[in-house]
DNA sequence: AATCTGAATTAGAATAATTCTAAATGTTAT
DNA sequence: ATAACATTTAGAATTATTCTAATTCAGATT
C-alpha cells in the first residue's frame, strides 16, 4: 500500500487526558493546570487565531480562577518554546495561533477573520532581494482581502 | 548610451517648495500646512520607519502648535489616500511607511530597526495555495533576524 | 510528614498607544 | 459676507498589555 501524502493542513490533536500536558513538558514546561487550560483552549479554537482575552473568557469556563496575568503569562511562555506563535496583521490585540507548520495567515478586510494558508515561504523565489550581511531566520507572509463568505454577501447587494 | 536599469529602491522626493503638497494633492487630498509637514517628515526619515510619537516630535519643530490628534488624523488620511503605509510587524507603537513601492519588510530581532527589501511577491511562485474563492488583494512579507551591524556586535564578544 | 526554595499565580495598579469628544478655527462655495 | 463643511486642537477616555507585590504551589530535602 502507497504511503498516504504528507499532510499540510494544521489538524489540532485533540484534547485527551494527557495529551496537552505531553506536549508542554516536550517543549521544556512545567505542565501547570492553567497552562494545559490556556494550551488547550487555543489548540481548540486554533482557527479563531483567538485574542487572550477570547482566550480569557473560554478558560474561565473551564478553570474560574484563572485570571489575565496568568493568562498573558502562559501565552508568553507557550511563545517563548515555541508551542504557539503571535499573529500582528493589524494594530488590535495580539492574536495567537498554535499552528506551527510553515503557513501563511489571510486577513478578510470585510469582517477581520484571520484564516490560515499552508504552503511555505521559497525564499529563492519568493521574490525579494535580501541584501547580503543579513541573516533571516524567519519569514512570515500575510494577505488581506476578502473571503468567501464576505464576497457572496457583496454579490447579494 | 544605455539606459540605467530601473531603480529598486525607495528614493523619497527631496521636500523642495510644493513637492510634497503637490503628491497629497494628487492623492485627492486638501494639503493643509499639518498634513505636508507630517508627510514630509515621514518622507525624510523614511528609512526609520517613525512611529505617530516619532513623527510628533519632528514636526512639533517644523510646526510647534501640531497636536497629537493631528498627526494621527494626518496619518490616517495619508493611508486611506495611499501616499503611507502601515508596519505592524509586532505589538508595538504602528509604524509609517511612505515607500509605496513593493517590498518586504525586515526586523532586526536584536536592535529593532526596521529596514526595506526591494523586490515583489510573487504569489505563483511564492509557495502558499490561496483556496478557492479567497480574493487577495495584498500581499506582505515580513522578515526577521539579525541586521549587519547587530552581527558584527555579536562576533567581537 | 514538615520544611525549604524557587517558580507560578493572582488582583489590581500602572503604562502606552490610540481613539474619542466637543469646541475652535479654517476653507470653500454661495 | 455668510453658510456649510472640513480640519485642528486639548484633553478625556479607552484598550491592550505589563508591572508589582503578595500569595500559593510543586518538587526536593530533611
Amino acid at each position: 500500500m502507497k504511503d498516504v501524502k504528507a499532510r499540510t493542513v494544521f489538524v489540532p490533536p485533540h484534547r485527551e487526558r494527557g495529551v496537552v500536558d505531553a506536549r508542554i513538558a516536550e517543549a521544556g514546561l512545567r505542565p501547570t493546570a492553567q497552562r494545559s487550560v490556556v494550551y488547550g483552549v487555543l489548540l481548540d479554537h486554533a482557527k479563531e487565531h483567538p485574542t487572550a482575552d477570547e482566550i480569557f473568557i473560554q478558560a474561565k469556563t473551564e478553570k474560574p480562577e484563572i485570571s489575565m496575568a496568568t493568562v498573558y503569562n502562559c501565552l508568553d511562555a507557550l511563545v517563548k518554546h515555541h508551542l504557539v506563535k503571535q499573529v500582528h496583521l493589524e494594530r488590535a490585540a495580539t492574536r495567537y495561533c498554535p499552528n506551527m507548520d510553515e503557513h501563511a495567515h489571510f486577513l478578510c478586510e470585510t469582517c477581520g477573520e484571520v484564516w490560515d494558508f499552508e504552503g511555505a515561504a521559497k525564499p529563492r523565489t519568493s521574490g525579494f532581494r535580501v541584501p547580503s550581511g543579513f541573516t533571516v531566520t524567519q519569514t512570515e507572509v500575510n494577505m488581506r482581502g476578502v473571503c468567501p463568505a464576505c464576497a457572496e454577501q457583496e454579490v447579494a447587494r
